[in-house]
Formats: structure tokens, C-alpha cells, sequence
DNA sequence: ATTTGTGAACAGTTTCACAGCG
DNA sequence: CGCTGTGAAACTGTTCACAAAT
């Protein structure tokens, strides 16, 4: 609960969403085992740094394990706000999205440099011009940003962002950020993932 | 060159990036620490780790440093092939992109098992429902996947991509997926990434 | 003088092995 | 008796500090 290592947080958070399609109210360090890719030991001491006991001689609770998940991960504190920054192609394709319905996360503010595309574009949230970026974030109190600019708009942009107070950044743009430790950044683009995938397999 | 931890490869790839971008014929590694977020001695090592010596008292060579990544990358072997698999929203919306243009990945199929989606959307490639998927990419030797089925779909697309003999997946669902240790997965979901980034950063 | 390159110390993670519990 | 839960061991990765290089 209190001083989790970051590699244990990352696999619950995958594990709250294996679980929560999980039909059964035991499940078992072995059964977890099969259906990802981590070994039963690793799960075991994952779950164990949640300091729950919800475990027996015939596997834990499915409930009470997706509590104690949820509740470490800060999930379960109300929604938490999300804006999309750049309207181009994909930032485009994430308004009409439905990926986050029914989540803990709400997109509630979309940004772009583009006038245009603010004027024209329509969503359930209000876009703004990248100017008032700061300004709403700060306002609106959003902590997560999902990032669709260009390349050559991405550090500035992911600067701003750190500044206004973002603590996450969904980077969809194959740069690499230069942020504060105060903000993370997880990277999601296309060409970077599959040139990590490349580097990883490389058997030499 | 031989045996790079995997943190380190993941760096350098994005390294590789950095640098492509960089307009100088010197960097340092205290210049890298300010465009990147890490820190120059994690630089200095992953570097050494290569195996080549680009550097000297006034830093690295670029063009060496690049060439030097990219061949412990594996990228610089050709092109390497990539299918879709899923052809929703999210594949068709990467039928149309030019993310992958001018670099090494090369898309040269698409999959859905909806036959009437293989038969009306178009590419410059072609789709083919996924009864022959194992097929097509046996033949064809594909090595990397995009996988943008839904999510009921997810895992049984997986398991058939690793017995096909693909290396690497870049999964789009926010599903776990349990692949045998021959094949790597990268998990860009934005559901995944947003709540990875909200878990790293409860500072409880 | 400044920066690389690197062994060695340190820190963080994973694996192991088994005591304890239902 | 099988499975969890967990210290301790083994391993992996990062930081440090400084010798070597130009």
C-alpha cells in the first residue's frame, strides 16, 4: 500500500483489468500464471505488498482482491479528468472514442493550435485553442493528458503541460519528452512500440 | 552489443530517435540528459554498452552513435514486415496513416474476421478475413502485429499470431494477453496507459 | 579542461523455498 | 495438503567516482 515498486504497480493495474473479466469468485496465483504472462511467484509477492489477506489453501477472492487494487491504484476516488491535446488524425479519432465509458477517466477538454479545428470539430466537452491550455487545466484541475500534436509540437506542449500541472502524459507522438519527475509519461505511439519490440527480440 | 539489458535497449531505441532529430555532428551526454529524462551517467552506460567508441572530450559523434543503435537494433536488416489484425475504428484509422512511412515497418496485410469489412475498406495493402491469418503470415513471414480486435477477440488472436511465428505485438486492446516468451507485446491501449499513470504517480 | 568509459558500490526486483494457515 | 504469504538469496539495473582520452 504504501511504497510500492513501480514494475508491481504496472502488473495489478493489468491484473484489476484481468480480474474484472474474471468469472469465478476464487482464483488462484497458478490460474493468474496461465492466463498472462507473469509467473505465479511474482503474483503472489505483488498481491502481498497490497498488505490485504485475501488469499486461502484455495486462492483469493476475486472481490476483495479487485477492491484492494483499485483502492491502491487510486482508482475508486471519483472520476479523473483527461484532455486530449492536438485535434489532428488520431486526437480526431479519440473524441468519437468510447474506450473510456464506463472508466474512472473523463475526457473533459480538448485542445489544438488549429483555430479551425476548434470552430469546426465537435465533442461532448468543449475544445479550446492551445493558447488556453494552462489556463483550463489549471482551472478544471485535469491531471491527465493525452498527447496527439505533431512532432514538432510535442516538447513544448508536454512543458506546458507539466507546468499547468498534469501528473500523466499519453504520448502518442513518437518524440521523447523531456519532463519533470513530477509528471510521468507513458509512450504509445505506433512506430516507438515497434521499434522497442524490435530491439527486445533482437537475439544476438 | 551482445547481451543489453532490456531497460537499456528500450532507451537507446528511443535514443536512436532523439538523435535523428538532433542538428549537430556532437552531443554530449549531459545534452542528452536535458533533452531526455534521464540521467547522463544512465546515458554514458547504456552507450558503453554498444561497444563502440564514438565519444571523446567534447562528446559523442551523432552519425556513429546512430549507426552504432541502429545496427544493435536490428533495424538496418531491411524492411520488416507488419499486419493489422482488426479492422474497427482503430485499424481502419491505421489503414490510413503515414506513421510508418519512411521507416523500417512496413504494413503488408490487414485481417478482420468480419468478411465484409475485407471486402469493402481498401489499403495499400491486402485484407484477408482471419481464417487465414496463420497462413498469410506463415507465408509471408510476418514478424510484427497490430492488434486492434475487440476485446473478447483479443487473446485468441494472440495465441494464434505467436504459433504463426510473429516476434512482437503491439496490442491496442486493454487486454492481457498470455503469450509464450517467444513473442514480446507492447501495450499502447489508452485505457492501460492511463491508468498505469495513474497508479505510478498516487504518491500514497 | 572537459567528457567519455567503466569497474565497483548501491538500489531495486525477482526468484526461491518453506513456514503458516485455512 | 495445497496455496498463500514472506523473509532471504540471487539477480538485474543504476549510480557513483575516477582513470583514460583528446
Amino acid at each position: 500500500m504504501d511504497k510500492i515498486p513501480s514494475p508491481s504497480k504496472k502488473r495489478l493495474v493489468l491484473l484489476e483489468r484481468l480480474l474484472s473479466e474474471y468469472k469465478g469468485n476464487l482464483i488462484t496465483s497458478k490460474k493468474i500464471e496461465e492466463l498472462s504472462s507473469w509467473s505465479a511467484a511474482v503474483i503472489r509477492k505483488d498481491i502481498s505488498l497490497l498488505g490485504v489477506h485475501c488469499g486461502a489453501s484455495n486462492g483469493y477472492k476475486v472481490a476483495e482482491l479487485l477492491q484492494a487494487i483499485r483502492k491502491s491504484a487510486g482508482l475508486e476516488k471519483g472520476k479523473r479528468k483527461c484532455c486530449i491535446v492536438g485535434l489532428g488524425r488520431i486526437g480526431q479519432s479519440l473524441l468519437g472514442s468510447t474506450e473510456l465509458d464506463g472508466t474512472d477517466f473523463e475526457l473533459v477538454a480538448g485542445f489544438d493550435s488549429n483555430v479551425n479545428r476548434t470552430e469546426i470539430l465537435h465533442a461532448d466537452f468543449p475544445l479550446h485553442p492551445t493558447t488556453l491550455l494552462e489556463k483550463v487545466v489549471r482551472e478544471e484541475e485535469i491531471k491527465f493528458a493525452i498527447l496527439t500534436v505533431s512532432a514538432s509540437e510535442a516538447q513544448q506542449c508536454a512543458a506546458k503541460l507539466s507546468d499547468a500541472g498534469i501528473i500523466g502524459i499519453v504520448n502518442y507522438t513518437p518524440c521523447v519528452l523531456s519532463v519533470p519527475p513530477s509528471t510521468a509519461v507513458e509512450n504509445v505511439s505506433l512506430l516507438t512500440a515497434l521499434e522497442t519490440l524490435s530491439a527486445v527480440s533482437e537475439q544476438v
